[in-house]
DNA sequence: ACCCAGGGTCGTC
DNA sequence: GACGACCCTGGG
C-alpha cells in the first residue's frame, strides 16, 4: 500500500479567492507540518505528498510531488468545495464577537488531514507547545517515514501504522515525546490490531458515537478527540474542542466567571451549541485563532 | 537561577 | 467529579 505510489511532479492553479490565506490556514493550529518559505509560500508534507502553495498576483499556485491527480488532491485536502463565504456570513450574524473573529481569521479553511496522522499528532499535542509538537512529529517522520527528495531537499512522509509496528515506548521517548510515549505506543498497537475499526468511523453518522470510539484510544481525551473529528478527514463540524485558549475566550465573552479555571466545560459546550449550532467547530477555530494571535 | 505554561490525559481519591 | 503528576522546552 505504501511505497508503491507513484509521485509525479505536478502543478495546479486556481484564481485567488476569499477564504484562502496561507498564514490563516497553516498557522491556525490545525496542522503541524507546514512551514513558511523565504518567499512567503508554504511547503508541507501530507498523505504522502510534498506540496508548495504560493500566492502570485491573483492566483494560488500548488506544485509538488503528488500521488494521483493534483487537482483532486488539492480539492480534497483544502476542502475547496466548502462554501466558507456562506459559513462566515452565518457566524458573523451571531454577535459582534464572532463578527470580529471571523474578520480576523478571514482566510481560514479547515483541512482534511490523514486520520492516523491527526490522531497521533494530537496525542502528542497534549499539555505541549507548538514548537515542540512540531519537532517531535518531524523527528518521528524523519526516522520512520518515507524520504522524498524534491528540489534537492529531503522531506519525510508521516509514517504509516505498519512502519510504526516495531517502534517501542523507549523509541518514542528518545524522540522527545516525553510521557506521551506510552500513549503513542498503545494507540498504534490498538490501531494495528484493528481494535478500532477505522473504516467504520467514516460511515457512522452520529458524531458522538465516533467520538466514543476515539476515546478508547490511550492519550485521546475529550479535547483531542474533538480535534481529530474536526481536523482529520472525518471532518465533523459539530464538535467544540475546549483548550486553555478557547476556555479563556469563551469565559471572557460569554460566561464571565471571575475564576477562569473553574469554568465548567458543559457550560461552554451548551452555549457554543446554542450560539453556533452545527457550525460550532469552525466557530471554535476562528475564536481560537483570534484569541491566540491577537 | 528559578518559575511557569504549553491546543490534556490519566490514575487516584 | 476534583486534584496532582507528568516529559520537556522556551521565555519571563
Amino acid at each position: 500500500m505504501e511505497g508503491q505510489k507513484i509521485l509525479k511532479e505536478q502543478k495546479y492553479e486556481i484564481i485567488d479567492q476569499e477564504s484562502f490565506e496561507l498564514k490563516d490556514i497553516f498557522d491556525c493550529g490545525q496542522c503541524f507540518r507546514w512551514n513558511e518559505q523565504e518567499d512567503g509560500s508554504y511547503t508541507g508534507v501530507f498523505k504522502g505528498n510534498v506540496l508548495n502553495v504560493k500566492k502570485v498576483d491573483n492566483k494560488i499556485i500548488f506544485k509538488g510531488l503528488v500521488n494521483g491527480d493534483i487537482k483532486d488532491v488539492v480539492y480534497e485536502y483544502f476542502d475547496l468545495e466548502k462554501n466558507y463565504t456562506e459559513i462566515k456570513s452565518k457566524l458573523a450574524k451571531v454577535d459582534k464577537y464572532m463578527q470580529t473573529s471571523v474578520e480576523y481569521g478571514n482566510g481560514i479553511r479547515i483541512l482534511n488531514q490523514d486520520l492516523i496522522e491527526t490522531i497521533l499528532s494530537f496525542i502528542i499535542s497534549a499539555n505541549n507547545n507548538i514548537p515542540r509538537i512540531k519537532g517531535i512529529i518531524e523527528r518521528l517522520s524523519e526516522k520512520y517515514g518515507n524520504k522524498i527528495i524534491w528540489n534537492k531537499r529531503s522531506y519525510y512522509t508521516f509514517p504509516t501504522l505498519e512502519k510504526l509496528k516495531n517502534v517501542t515506548v523507549q523509541d518514542y521517548r528518545d524522540l522527545g515525546a516525553g510521557f506521551r510515549d506510552k500513549r503513542l505506543f498503545e494507540t498504534v498497537q490498538m490501531l494495528l490490531n484493528n481494535e478500532i475499526d477505522v473504516n467504520k468511523l467514516y460511515l457512522e453518522k452520529d458524531t458522538s458515537k465516533v467520538k466514543d470510539e476515539l476515546l478508547r484510544l490511550p492519550g485521546v481525551g475529550p479535547k483531542v478527540a474533538d480535534c481529530i473529528l474536526l481536523f482529520s478527514d472525518l471532518k465533523r463540524l459539530d464538535v467544540f474542542p475546549i483548550d486553555v485558549w478557547v476556555r479563556r475566550v469563551m469565559n471572557e465573552l460569554y460566561l464571565k466567571n471571575p475564576d477562569e479555571t473553574k469554568v465548567n466545560k458543559k457550560e461552554i459546550e451548551k452555549i457554543a451549541f446554542k450560539k453556533f449550532g452545527n457550525l460550532e467547530g469552525i466557530a471554535q477555530q476562528y475564536l481560537f485563532y483570534w484569541k491566540r494571535e491577537a
